[in-house]
DNA sequence: TCTCGTGAGCAATTTTATTGCGTAACTTTG
DNA sequence: CAAAGTTACGCAATAAAATTGCTCACGAGA
């Protein structure tokens, strides 16, 4: 599962412009189309490459504001965990959640149309499942947001080009 | 630039798996190929549709731990904002970044291996800016993450379908 | 040196994307 | 009410890209 420099090359282009032909991808990284395309096959069988997706403009589609709502619990069990998650998983507004480490216990990401959504959703949300404290924090900007990760840390053997 | 439910309907598998193809898309949302098609390059040129991007595992190209780091300043101008902005984006640790509203003035969600990388990546960080509160939140698992935005909210003109 | 395993490339072949053209429904206007 | 324009659809042809089969070259180990 190793990746080489081509490997990190590819991927790179592949996180900014999944639409870009393999004979493309191929001549940026020094390679032919049907290398580099068994490459990239094989890295979404090992799936290092988990999908491709079309990424919308959030204001486009009326969810330009991003609320963060920290949750403290008492319940620190898997059993309740799990619960929590499923109710998370039924509400598309959540788009990240995360358990903490530290203060608080649970940190999720909500996108929203305006204040007045999230005050809805924040009902709904209290309603599915017993939460005690709750806080929420709004975003009054994005100024960065990017889906491609780092790949200076990733695992390689042979990096000698 | 208003969707109506065919529009979603696309958007929502294209939110999912953006290498199906056209045809296959048509047919789930009761339309022929090229009709579809079209929609999608509106959407595309209308800009709903930002990019199409591979989504790469975390834990497969070692950047499985999250922190959330919390800064203050005092600095409430544009200038310093924009000068935090750039250092920022000169780090593809940092996936996103936020200006808040309330206790803390920004949030990033930055991406390590580790611990110490992430102790890395903070002296790194404050050798470029000068940041006087700084907190730092580390993620102990990610419960749910989706790049697919809910389009329950999205402007909509004709919706009898 | 011989043989095997790994990667590369070329040249089909198959799949998809893209375009041209014609039709039907709905709206606007005289 | 009908003509004319606008919009969205679908079919069929064309162009582009993905995918596969086969062959060749290189380096490691017997």
């Amino acid at each position: 599962m190793a990746l080489d420099k081509i490997d990190r090359k590819i991927l790179t282009l592949l996180q900014k412009d999944a639409t870009m032909p393999v004979a493309e991808i191929g001549r940026k990284v020094g390679l032919s189309t049907t290398p580099c395309w068994r490459r990239i096959q094989k890295m979404e069988e090992d799936g290092v490459i988990q999908r491709r997706v079309a990424v919308l403009d959030p204001a486009k589609v009326n969810v330009g504001v991003t609320v963060f709502v920290s949750v403290k619990t008492n319940e620190h069990n898997d059993a309740w965990m799990r619960k929590f998650a499923g109710v998370v998983d039924e509400f598309p507004e959540v788009v990240e959640f995360y358990r903490m480490s530290g203060d608080v216990d649970y940190l999720m990401r909500v996108v929203v149309p305006d204040i007045g959504a999230y005050d809805a959703f924040y009902k709904r949300l209290i309603g599915k499942i017993n939460l005690t404290d709750v806080s929420s924090a709004f975003a009054m900007g994005q100024i960065k947001y990017t889906t491609a990760l780092p790949l200076d840390f990733a695992i390689v053997v042979d990096d000698d080009k």
